[in-house]
DNA sequence: GGGCACTTGTGAAGCCATGCACAAAGTTGC
DNA sequence: GCAACTTTGTGCATGGCTTCACAAGTGCCC
């Protein structure tokens, strides 16, 4: 389930606080979700949980942990290190989840052998030998949209079958590979979408429906 | 609904590619969706198909467009100039979708006066000011975890109903005020944890399954 | 002008996730 | 040990989203 993060999220900002055991009903509330949906995907894992008493804190998160994955290294690949790539690198929060980043590349001769993050970024050429040699299962495109499906195409063929894509097209892959997606304009556009409800619930109402009101009055 | 942006994606492309009309079963494969759903989607907005054509690229996509909004002009502000912060404010994606990044705050004095993007970034005392003066209808909190709820509480106060988070942290906001996140490590573990499944499935049983194993065959 | 091929718009069925509500299970206090 | 209280795990109903399938509408060709 995809909550499952959110769940190992609030757990582990609840071991930070000292907290030892905590029921579905306080879990549900950190994590902000409803309590019957949290205990319903708990159950799915096991019967971690104690009645009368609630779940142990630290006991959860291994098991959520475990779950999901987190246990073992995943070596992740980032292409294309431009203005996000060089972000994506930097960022520290990745490492404190069990994901390494283990290497760069651009198809940018300019940027080849500049050093990002403590790692020295490779030309997409050797796209192959990267990933055979740091053993990488999941990669990141934070390339220009125009060359999106490319990538992911030659990803898909060195046996990549976890992609997570920033740029904003529509890639697909085959059956087997899981694509997933971050589009920061589709966010900012729900967004606006809702604000424009908000604020401009009267005109557009106007705007919208003027032509109806036209013909139902003049006609 | 959270498709539109997708729609009118597909149909900027086609349009660049010069297609001048589509039939919702082309729509719905550049998009990625089932023909049927996008038109129920578009049904929403009204009949602007040609029943034995299908639909004009250039109308729909200014009906889409009009209808999330993208006809006005967005300003926004982000809240914490870092790693990611500066690779929004650098970022030229949104502009052309009808987003201008219109101030940048952050809290450490040191970065106050620095110059990113053509923007100084303003100190956060001067939130007030800033959300006053250029009219921020959406804000875009890339501040650490721990200080996103107090940023956000701001944000609320000084009237902002739009907020797109990417601290990893639940920040809770009251009704009427739409919160979006956006959470690059739990994308990332969903991927682990279906590669997880794909690669270790023997694997995961033998732990998983072993206790019950044990009982079943010890009991 | 009429038939044919094509495509939209939508009724209806199916499916999945959500949340209520409660029995089962466990704990605490005496 | 027993009673009262707490909390989990889950059966079940509800509602929304998805998908199928088809009637109704439109253009094209003759
Ligand atoms: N910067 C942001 O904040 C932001 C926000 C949302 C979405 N995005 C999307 O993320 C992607 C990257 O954004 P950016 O701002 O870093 O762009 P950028 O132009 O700064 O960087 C892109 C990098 O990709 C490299 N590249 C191009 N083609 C390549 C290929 N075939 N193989 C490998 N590398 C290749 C380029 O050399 C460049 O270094 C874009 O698709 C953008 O739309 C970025
Ligand atoms: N960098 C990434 O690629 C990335 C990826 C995923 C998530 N994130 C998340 O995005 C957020 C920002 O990441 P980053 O790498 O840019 O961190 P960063 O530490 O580089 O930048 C954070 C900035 O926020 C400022 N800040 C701190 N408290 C503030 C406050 N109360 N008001 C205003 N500004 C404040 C700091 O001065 C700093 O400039 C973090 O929560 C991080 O977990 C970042």
């Amino acid at each position: 389930m995809a909550r499952l993060p959110l769940y190992l999220r609030a757990l582990t900002a609840l071991a930070e606080r000292g907290v030892a055991t905590v029921s579905s009903d306080e879990l549900a509330e950190t994590a902000g979700v409803n309590s019957a949906k949290l205990r319903k995907d708990l159950s799915y894992l096991g019967s971690y949980g104690t009645r009368g008493v609630g779940y142990e804190v630290e006991f959860l998160q291994h098991q959520i942990s475990r779950e999901i994955g987190l246990t073992q290294d995943w070596p992740v690949l980032i292409v294309g290190i431009g203005n996000l790539g060089h972000a994506l690198s930097n960022y520290g929060g990745f490492a404190s989840r069990g994901f390494r980043i283990a290497a760069l590349v651009d198809a940018d001769p300019q940027r080849t052998g500049e050093e990002v993050a403590g790692l020295k970024v490779r030309h997409s050429d050797d796209l192959d030998d990267v990933v055979k040699e740091f053993n990488i299962a999941i990669a990141v495109i934070a390339t220009p949209a125009h060359a999106a499906q490319a990538v992911c195409d030659r990803l898909v063929d060195l046996g990549i079958t976890s992609i997570l894509n920033f740029a904003p097209a529509v890639v697909q892959v085959p059956e087997g590979v899981d694509l997933r997606k971050v589009d920061l304009s589709t966010e900012l556009q729900i967004l606006a979408y809702h604000e424009q409800r908000k604020n401009g619930a009267a005109l557009a109402l106007t705007a919208e429906q003027a032509v109806e009101l036209a013909k139902a009055v003049g006609g």
